[in-house]
RNA sequence: ACCGAAAUGGUGAAAUUGGUAAACACAGUUGACUCAAAAUCAACCGAUAAAAAAUCAUGCCGGUUCGAAUCCGGCUUUCGGUACCA
């Protein structure tokens, strides 16, 4: 053993010993008990950052832990590789994305293994390999079969100069990323999933999540938003038509109405068209200044009010849909946006008048809900619970994303059979720009000597990340969609780790389609996954300057700044300024990401696990600073030494036994007890290293000169061994062959804790307050009861210089073993 | 604008059922070792004050309570999401 910790060395062999004896393959067990750890798997952006390094250190903290104690447990990953950002590099590098991402899994399969996380690689998945994409577009024709996708017109972002949809991404200040141009809107048919029958599920199970975060449940809430209203039928002045409308509020709020505010794609416009030769052109300046805040036209068509037979004038916007996902509403100025559309076309006036036609007529409530019980028996009004939430469009006019199975005739689709499927996407396609459209051989499909052409489009990638939790309990399965037996077998997930910002979006998504799948019959549980941690995001700063009106993102480790505290870097020997765009979470895009790759060999891989976790509360964002990491690197190098001292000392041969032993036994228990809580529970993992780090510092210095406290030392070392194995699994692993033990640290079980030490007879330290504030600190046992500490600071006088006598003492608080408060006058 | 979070020393943070504010670290200062540096070890380390006593300190304003970083009401700033980044 050498004499100085070599990190590179150590984590080489451990590493190579994990992959010779197979050490993190799954068990298909069914007899033992399972547990499934999932951490959401990367887009292979390039390098894996900072961000992905929490995620999955933590997902590797918790199998660890968890296989110590004796569960079986499944611990996954794979690639969510199809996404925008391989044809985006595809097109600036002039590359094929099946190479981009290839190379990019690679590199980043080897950041992983690396960071030593305990993967079972034999079941890794990559969407973008037809072996996994067939189940996909075999799943989205089961939901054909069954009607729940269907096709509809939407908004896209259009570049009318490359001829592409744009993704929000790439649209900057309404105008292309790449060419500058303004963005117009287009409307184009799309596949949606009916994402609102399953509304009320999503909603109403959220009650079984106990382990879900409240925060998360609740955004998944506000994001399916439930409302219960009433769709009130009113008359059309102008000619014989009936429209309806959806109101969260009650009955008598109509009175309230300034206008009725409908989307440019409404039924009723057809009907306004016949008198109103105008709309047309009204309709396509609306589409064209769709982006402008809203705007919107009077159509001189009014509905009567049911209440007064007053009118209320009808108004085309184009924020009715965009808003409100609905094609009709009631507008008034309670409502914040309604307001700035009201103030903005001066129709206040109007509400003043509709007032007092209130205040004169003096409504009664009775004769209110006369009204409304007349209208509610002639159907004119009905109850009705409305959901925000909007189907998903998982149609995409992309190249790299999974083909959807569809054919089109010029007047009818088919779908594709099953035995045709994967619907492969074209290799060395040349024109990704131009998506699939152009790919005549590809996209050409002759049945019966009629010609038909596949469907261009592809899926949304956020559709891959919906069940590859489920196919990875069977990555390799080819008889169907995933192996039933292991996929009940394994599922739910016991813990779904991931960032924040998959709150609503992503994880809605997921239990969507788990929901659709338990329908179908293929999984058992209602949700897909027990506990979900959500990681606050790592942050950091963020430079950009400009060139030829595109932002250049510069990485901030190639900043330097100037005395006069602005930002520059240099540029083929010329000085550019760079503007600061504050603190944004890690991306590729932004280009503020941190290779971890020069933290591994500066400091090791457990330096940095440490390191991430020790440095923040796992669910608080992390703005990255590496100053703290010396820190970590310094422990390790403590326990290092700790152990290598250990093996110079002789097994004292004497008799004496120290007697002194009871407090540090209490505190290895005490020890135990808090991590495992930690681990199991709570996961404020920090802590759980500063209880460690507290502990070391204090058995640092043990002398060791009897035969029992060698024994003790020993088990101490050995304990701390265990417990940092899941945190700092390569020097643990090597550290444990070093104090020769027989079994290797994988094998061996979780240190038991002793409930009858916890109780044992302890000296702490309470503080006396007087009316809340701590005056004073006194020495007692645990045990002591409230009148014996009175006693003892009566006896030591230790409230001599705040009151005179006793009879001021209105009321003596006491909080076991924390404080005791003396409430005065 | 809406929804969800966060704010505590020079810095990361701790105090998770309302009970000793700053544990554990980083940085810094001083000392030991060394020709020297690094590494290591030891001491100090919120502010005011020479020190003690004390007072003030958990983004801001107010409230509840014997007692508030924690609960309630009202703000400010920062971050994430807002449906085609993933």
């Amino acid at each position: 053993m050498k004499k100085n910790y070599n990190h590179k060395k150590i984590e080489k062999i451990v590493q190579k010993q994990w992959k010779k004896k197979n050490y993190f393959k799954t068990i298909e067990n069914y007899k033992l008990k399972k547990y499934y750890c999932l951490s959401m798997i990367p887009y292979p952006s390039g390098y894996l950052h900072i961000g992905h390094v929490r995620n999955y250190t933590i997902g590797d903290i918790i199998a660890r832990y968890k296989r110590l104690n004796n569960k079986n447990v499944l611990h996954p990953i794979g690639w969510d590789a199809f996404g925008l950002p391989a044809e985006n590099a595809a097109l600036k590098n002039n590359l094929d994305p099946h190479t981009w991402t290839k190379k990019n899994i690679k590199y980043m399969k080897k950041q992983l293994k690396k960071l030593g996380i305990s993967y079972d690689w034999n079941k890794e998945i990559t969407t973008c390999d037809p072996k996994y994409y067939k189940w996909e577009q075999w799943l989205f024709l089961k939901l054909y079969k069954k009607k729940l996708v269907y096709k509809k017109k939407s908004i896209v972002n259009w570049c009318p100069n490359d001829k592409t949809v744009l993704a929000n991404e790439q649209v900057i200040q309404n105008k292309c990323w790449r060419c500058n141009t303004i963005i117009k809107n287009k409307y184009i048919s799309q596949w949606f999933i009916k994402t609102k029958k399953y509304a009320k599920q999503l909603l109403n199970d959220l009650k079984y999540l106990n382990n879900w975060p409240e925060n998360v449940k609740n955004m998944q809430k506000q994001w399916i938003g439930k409302s219960k209203g009433i769709k009130i039928t009113l008359k059309i002045n102008e000619f014989k038509y009936k429209i309806k409308i959806y109101t969260n509020n009650k009955f008598k709020s109509i009175l309230k109405t300034i206008c009725i505010s409908i989307s440019k794609t409404h039924k009723i416009i057809k009907n306004i068209k016949k008198i109103n030769n105008k709309i047309k052109n009204l309709i396509k300046i609306l589409k064209k200044k769709q982006n402008k805040k809203y705007l919107g036209f009077n159509t001189k068509i009014n509905a009567i009010n049911p209440i007064n037979n007053k009118l209320i004038p009808i108004w085309i916007t184009n924020f009715t849909e965009e808003q409100y996902n609905t094609n009709e509403i009631f507008v008034t100025n309670e409502n914040k946006i309604q307001d700035i559309f009201i103030k903005k076309y001066k129709l206040q006036n109007k509400k003043k008048l509709n007032n007092k036609c209130l205040s004169k007529k003096k409504l009664k409530t009775n004769k209110l809900k006369k009204l409304f019980h007349l209208m509610k028996k002639q159907k004119l009004i009905k109850k009705k619970i409305n959901y925000k939430i909007k189907d998903w469009v998982i149609s995409r006019q992309r190249f790299w994303g999974v083909p959807i199975p569809i054919i089109k005739f010029k007047k009818s689709i088919i779908p594709v059979k099953n035995k045709e499927l994967p619907v492969l996407l074209p290799k060395n396609d040349n024109d990704i720009k131009n998506n699939l459209k152009k790919n005549v051989k590809w996209k050409t499909y002759i049945l019966n000597n009629k010609y038909a052409t596949r469907e261009t489009d592809t899926f949304d990638t956020f559709l891959e990340s919906s069940w590859y939790y489920a196919r990875c309990t069977s990555p390799n399965y080819k008889k169907s969609i995933f192996n039933k037996k292991k996929a009940n077998y394994w599922l739910p997930i016991d813990t779904y780790i991931g960032g924040i910002e998959h709150a609503t979006m992503h994880l809605i998504y997921f239990r969507l389609i788990h929901k659709i799948m338990k329908d179908m019959n293929l999984l058992k549980n209602k949700e897909p996954a027990k506990t979900i941690i959500c990681q606050g995001m790592v942050l950091s700063d963020t430079f950009y300057f400009i060139e030829k009106n595109k932002k250049k993102w510069i990485n901030f480790s190639n900043i330097k700044k100037n005395k006069k505290n602005k930002f520059f870097i240099f540029k083929d020997n010329k000085k550019i300024e760079i503007i600061y765009d504050g603190i944004n979470k890690m991306s590729k895009s932004k280009n503020n990401g941190v290779n971890p790759n020069e933290i591994i060999k500066k400091y090791g891989a457990d330096t940095l696990r440490l390191f991430i976790i020790f440095s923040a509360p796992i669910e608080k964002n992390l703005y990255w600073i590496e100053d703290g990491i010396n820190g970590c690197f310094k422990f390790i190098k403590k326990l290092w030494k700790i152990v290598l001292n250990f093996r110079k000392i002789k097994i004292p041969k004497n008799n004496i036994k120290n007697k002194n032993l009871k407090n540090i036994k209490y505190l290895l228990n005490k020890l135990i007890y808090d991590v495992t809580n930690i681990i199991k529970q709570k996961l404020y993992l920090n802590t759980a290293i500063s209880k460690i780090m507290k502990f070391i510092k204090h058995i640092k210095h043990h002398n060791i000169k009897e035969q029992n406290s060698y024994i003790f030392f020993k088990k101490c070392i050995n304990t701390l061994l265990i417990i940092l194995y899941p945190f700092i699994p390569h020097i643990s692993f090597y550290l444990w062959h070093k104090m020769k033990n027989k079994k290797n640290i994988d094998k061996i079980k979780w240190p038991k804790i002793s409930k009858k030490q916890l109780k044992q007879e302890i000296n702490i330290q309470i503080a006396i307050q007087i009316n809340g504030k701590t005056r004073k600190k006194i020495n007692i046992k645990n045990t002591y009861n409230k009148n014996k500490i009175i006693l003892k600071i009566y006896k030591l006088n230790l409230l001599k210089n705040y009151f005179v006598n006793k009879n001021k003492i209105k009321n003596i608080i006491y909080i076991k073993n924390k404080v005791i408060n003396f409430v005065i006058k």
